[in-house]
RNA sequence: GAGGGUGUAGCUCAGUAGGUUAGAGCGACAGUUUGUGGCACUGUAGGUCGUGGGUUCGAAACCCAUCAUUCUCCCCA
């Protein structure tokens, strides 16, 4: 038998890790509830069908697999041998496997809506918290298993949505005490400007190139840019672009001077000067101490994004972004319901974590298990204790017995590694005097009391 | 998919001109006259040196393979 381990890319989490992450899952869906989202879980499997191809060339391939059962089966051994040849040719082969990990929760939830349009109300807002699967190479920060924290709004064009979304990364982050940028920008923008550039199946490349801006440098991204074919005029056409800086509004003029006397970069322009406005309320002035910037050179990965796009980052600190989103046409268009625009936010919960354990951020309390430790002093004594226990529990104090009878320098050691604050001692003396000892295990210091005064303390809590 | 690093005790790591019984710290467990912990002291347990080959009189060390793990690129969260 060789040791035990873990697939690659998975983790255990210990309880004090959970206990952090619950913390942060915890913040993220009481926002998400205030703004009347709505929870929503899918199955970890779906059918392959539903997957492939939504994720591009390079997602097919970083999905993982589920092997069908029964292919022992050796009266169907000549199917199988050709449906596997299949495979090795790389194609699918509804024979050898028809089910996949979800690969993220946006599919799912498009899937889920496309099933149930006729009896869903819209806008439908839905939050989904759920581990995903990539079988991808694990790496500083990636896993194969890792949870995404989604928030969608589909049914609804308004740019309202917006709004709320970037709302909810703000009062997120604030809730967590982490100050961040939360960066937006619009596809359209990016789509006029490689419209100027040569047009718009340059789209793709173009944004591909720049959003590698603050990872490679200027000079790098030019580079980029030419290998792919731009001309100079081009490159320094968008070398402007990129150099646009100032406010909100000052950036948002230059993109007018640049590019606005496209269709399609008048309504980016519009709409990102309407969220920002609208984000602000009523007090907007043109005073730029938002936590909503605008940046240019956002572009994100996902292609289905064709409206405003969200790019949350943490200030302060060396870390990728802790949380992206943006708006997408017609998803569930995939699945044979088209006109169901959305648009979504997600979490980046893992780097959240990290974040949030380099800058000490979690609450001291989360570390608390138990409340009360009962010291084991034999049969007798425990009896009273577990009837004392038994009625604090039901007030909501958490405490627990030790396991034997034992010397106090165990018991103690038990309780300090639990980090348990309270001790409370009945021994023989106190047993017949129906008194106990509770003892402060932070201070060292000690005081009898009347077993009922304990319950009424506790009942306090 | 491409390219590096690292695998020695539960954990963090020492350990080469290749040489006999492979070490430390922390942790664990036990004890320092069994109703008061954190400190200190003493002791105990725990390793086929990732695995399999090869070179050698001799390999934890050198070579090859393999597995695991980790990092970078691609891509992404």
């Amino acid at each position: 038998m060789s040791k035990p381990s873990l697939p690659q890319g998975t983790r255990d989490f210990a309880p004090d890790v959970v206990r952090k992450r619950q913390y942060i899952f915890q913040t993220i869906r009481s926002v998400f509830e205030r703004h009347g989202f709505l929870p929503l879980e899918t199955p970890a499997m779906e059918n392959l069908e539903t997957l492939m191809g939504k994720y591009g060339d390079e997602g097919d391939r970083l999905i993982f697999k589920v092997l069908n059962n029964g292919l022992d089966n050796p009266a169907k051994r000549e199917q199988v041998l050709s449906d596997f040849d299949r495979v090795l040719e790389g194609k699918n082969s509804k024979g050898i496997t028809e089910r996949a990990l979800r690969y993220d929760l946006t599919i799912p939830f498009a899937r889920f809506v496309a099933m149930n349009h006729g009896t869903l109300s819209f806008p439908f807002k839905r939050y989904q918290i759920q581990p995903v699967w990539r079988a991808d190479r694990p790496q500083k920060g990636r896993y194969r298993e890792f949870y995404q924290c989604d928030a969608d709004v589909v049914g609804s064009r308004s740019i309202w949505n917006e709004v709320e979304l970037a709302h909810i990364y703000s009062t997120v982050f604030r809730e967590l005490g982490i100050p961040v940028d939360i960066r937006i920008n619009h596809r359209k923008v990016l789509a006029a400007l490689a419209e100027t550039c040569g047009g718009a199946e340059w789209t793709t490349p173009i944004t591909v190139a720049i959003d590698k801006l603050d990872k490679i440098g200027l000079e790098k991204v030019k580079d980029e840019l030419r290998e792919r074919g731009l001309d100079e005029g081009q490159v320094s056409r968008i070398e402007e672009y990129l150099g646009i800086s100032g406010s909100f509004s000052e950036q948002l003029e230059a993109v007018q001077r640049l590019l606005g006397h496209l269709p399609s970069a008048q309504q980016g322009i519009f709409e990102l000067k309407s969220v920002y406005e609208l984000y602000q309320g009523e007090v907007w002035d043109q005073k730029d101490d938002s936590d909503l910037k605008i940046d240019l050179t956002l572009a994100r990965g996902l292609n289905y994004y064709t409206g405003i796009i969200f790019e949350v980052k943490a200030m302060n600190i060396q870390i990728g972004s802790i949380g992206g989103g943006g708006r997408y046409d017609d998803l569930t268009g995939l699945f044979g319901v088209p006109d169901i625009p959305g648009v979504g936010i997600s979490f980046g919960v893992d780097r959240i974590y990290d974040v949030m354990e380099e800058k000490k951020l979690f609450p001291a309390n989360l570390e608390r298990s138990t409340d009360i430790l009962f010291f084991n002093l034999g049969d007798d004594e425990s009896r009273r204790s577990f009837t004392l226990m038994q009625k604090l529990r039901s007030q909501g104090v958490s405490c627990e017995l030790f396991h034997e009878k034992a010397k106090f320098d165990k018991q103690f050691k038990y309780a300090e590694k639990k980090r348990i604050p309270v001790a409370v001692i009945i021994g023989g003396s106190e047993l017949t005097a129906g008194t106990c000892v509770v003892r402060d295990l932070n201070t060292g210091e000690q005081r009898t009391i009347e077993q009922e005064q304990l319950l009424k303390e506790y009942f306090k809590l």
